[in-house]
DNA sequence: CTCTTCTTTGACCAATCGGTCTACATGTAG
DNA sequence: CTACATGTAGACCGATTGGTCAAAGAAGAG
């Protein structure tokens, strides 16, 4: 079997370049030529290794998710207080969607400039957010299971009102320059888990 | 004064056209092709009314304001029981972003388009929304003086929480076919009011 | 009627879009 | 070495982007 050179780049260090561009640029902003450039690749190799443009896209989507979101589980996964953990997930949030040049959360953008046109892209977008949403039930289930908070909760709805709260907190803290807003969206849903907590 | 002809299109009805795509395909996504021939105006037509694609889409953004989120604040403004209005106002949400071809919230989507990148956008995105906000604090400020919320219930967070939650539903209901999600983040929303709500 | 002002039509523009293809360099196998 | 396979760089493609312009048509003022 016959071998040619091997690639002068690397697909990973590749690929995180294209997702910043997608994720501070949209992906109707971010041109084949910015993606080129930003990435260091040479238009041919980057349609050999990608394929096109929504292929690559969704490849960035999946580093993403491997790299960023993550973290969000890794807190509401730690040990210690389920609720603590959620406190302390929301406030990374804030933190995040804080920052003035924040370009809010790549599912969320992606799912604004998709919607319902392209039904594949939307059931891949809908997993992504789904598993963050898992995220939220698992710590609140087990919240349950300490007995911080009561079985009567329906945690399903709560989880997914987390998720929402987490999508529209990436969507608005990207137009406020300052914290105020933002800040003030957690602290409504941290007052609401202080409600539900049983003391 | 000399005068010429009339104009053989409406404004207004032309820009209902405008909104309709730009709500359901983004700006990007919008082409000057598809603006034209939807409105039913010449190209030069079109440039002399409305200046440029910008111009055109904060136009459309105006009328977008004026026709659907203030739906919104009237449901909220209604008489009666001011939380029993944020209940109704949430359901209608819930029943909007469920739609199978639900195109979410042109606020939100454009928020997600153009992030940081363009300051003068984001302040007219920004300003929109706060409206909103303002009108869920109003209903709720509404509710604490007739009773229904305690006074020490920070209403402010509690209005910047609600229009978080609005934001979220409209982007997550853009990639489900199916209500169940919209229906549980409303339902998280509506579980929170019943633990505030003075008995 | 003529003149003027306005609108409409559609051709046209450079720039950019996503994507392809050719020419060449570089590596390994025989 | 030659032969082949894989990689690179970048010219090139038609289509489409947002935007302009010139010519023709229509309506009121004189």
């Amino acid at each position: 079997m016959k071998k040619g050179p091997d690639k002068q780049f690397d697909t990973e260090e590749a690929l995180e370049k294209a997702v910043q561009l997608f994720w501070s640029n949209g992906y109707a902003g971010t041109g084949m030529a910015a993606l080129q450039s930003q990435m260091g690749i040479g238009r041919k190799s980057l349609y050999d290794t990608f394929g096109n443009k929504r292929e690559l896209f969704i490849r960035a989507l999946r580093l993403y998710a491997k790299t960023v979101p993550s973290q969000l589980v890794d807190a509401l996964n730690k040990g210690g207080s389920p609720l603590e953990n959620v406190r302390e997930t929301m406030r990374m949030l804030e933190q995040w969607h804080s920052l003035p040049d924040s370009t809010g959360c790549l599912y969320g953008s992606s799912m604004a400039q998709f919607g319902t046109k392209d039904p594949e892209m939307a059931e891949i977008l809908r997993d992504h957010v789904n598993s963050l949403e898992q995220a939220f039930y698992d710590a609140f289930k087990r919240a349950q299971e300490v007995g911080e908070l009561d079985d009567k909760v329906n945690i399903r709805d709560l989880a997914r009102m987390y998720e929402g709260i987490h999508q529209g907190l990436a969507v608005i803290g990207q137009v406020h320059a300052t914290p105020e807003v933002t800040r003030s969206i957690v602290n409504g849903a941290l007052a609401m888990l202080d409600t539900l907590e049983t003391r």
